[in-house]
DNA sequence: GTGCTTGCAAATCGTTTGCAATAGC
DNA sequence: GCTATTGCAAACGATTTGCAAGCAC
């Protein structure tokens, strides 16, 4: 559980990676690829409008919105849709699993955890099936809200 | 792929599992249990309204939200929140994972699929956490959808 | 200067809720 | 008869869209 914060990256890397992928540069993608790439504690779009309005006052949650569902459909993070209230976002694109607190709502990430092979689709009768994404999601109760019943 | 439609159950074997699950039998509910035990292709609530409709013509969707959350509450099917626009239930309440396609929109059960070991969680630091749930999808393009590109 | 991005306001749409009428037991 | 369920209409809330103004290059 100590995946949250990552190490700061500078303008000048976060203009550059939005370059690699093809996308403009301005303030507000700078802002808001900087927290999602800092800040792996998978938020919702209100929580990111919420942590970074104070310091962009002309941000709006329409741009939070479409911003970082443009940065999913580029690779730059992944989209949860580990419950149907709403969709958090994930810095960390790379294939884990993620475990959701049903008592405080929190989503852990599961150290270590293996995702299934995919190569077993084909063992199976799903020739011709081609994978884009791999979730794996728990729901349940974490061990601080397990302590408070 | 074959595990779409499941044998035919009777009233009066439907009104006993509602009674076992503490739940009051209705003829709307009779109707909801029966469809979604026999219709194993994870159907999300609008199409479940649209099958069931024509032979309930007072059903209407708020029964049909309604009964499948307190089905799902009641361990009679699952809720599958696999993308942002819908949640689909599946009367399948085995743990096995799922294939949504991109293209079509389609979900198939994984045949065989191999549900990580959450017991590894209590290898990994994770230690008090109680697991309720475990869902495991992938995102792509099925068969069909990629011979027609 | 041209085109892409932003942000406001309004629309959208899946889902839930209030409540009076009705069905179950 | 009393309680639980239904279904309509309205509310809700997260997300998306239209569009005029502003920024990037």
């Amino acid at each position: 559980m100590d995946t949250m914060f990552q190490p700061s990256l500078s303008d000048c890397q976060l203009k550059e990676i939005l370059r690699d992928h093809n996308l403009t540069v301005s303030q507000p993608r700078i802002a808001l690829l900087r927290y999602i790439m800092q800040n792996y504690h998978h938020p919702k779009a209100e929580t990111v409008f919420h942590d970074l309005r104070p310091d962009n006052p002309t941000l709006s949650l329409t741009t939070v919105y479409n911003t970082l569902r443009l940065f999913a459909e580029n690779g730059l993070c992944s989209m949860l849709t580990i419950d149907d209230k709403h969709v958090y976002y994930d810095g960390d694109t790379k294939p884990h699993g993620h475990f959701m607190c049903v008592g405080c709502g929190r989503i852990f990430d599961i150290p270590g955890s293996i995702m299934p092979n995919a190569s077993k689709l084909h063992e199976n009768g799903m020739d011709g099936f081609q994978v884009h994404e791999m979730h794996y999601y728990l729901k349940g109760t974490c061990n601080e809200c397990n302590e408070n019943i």
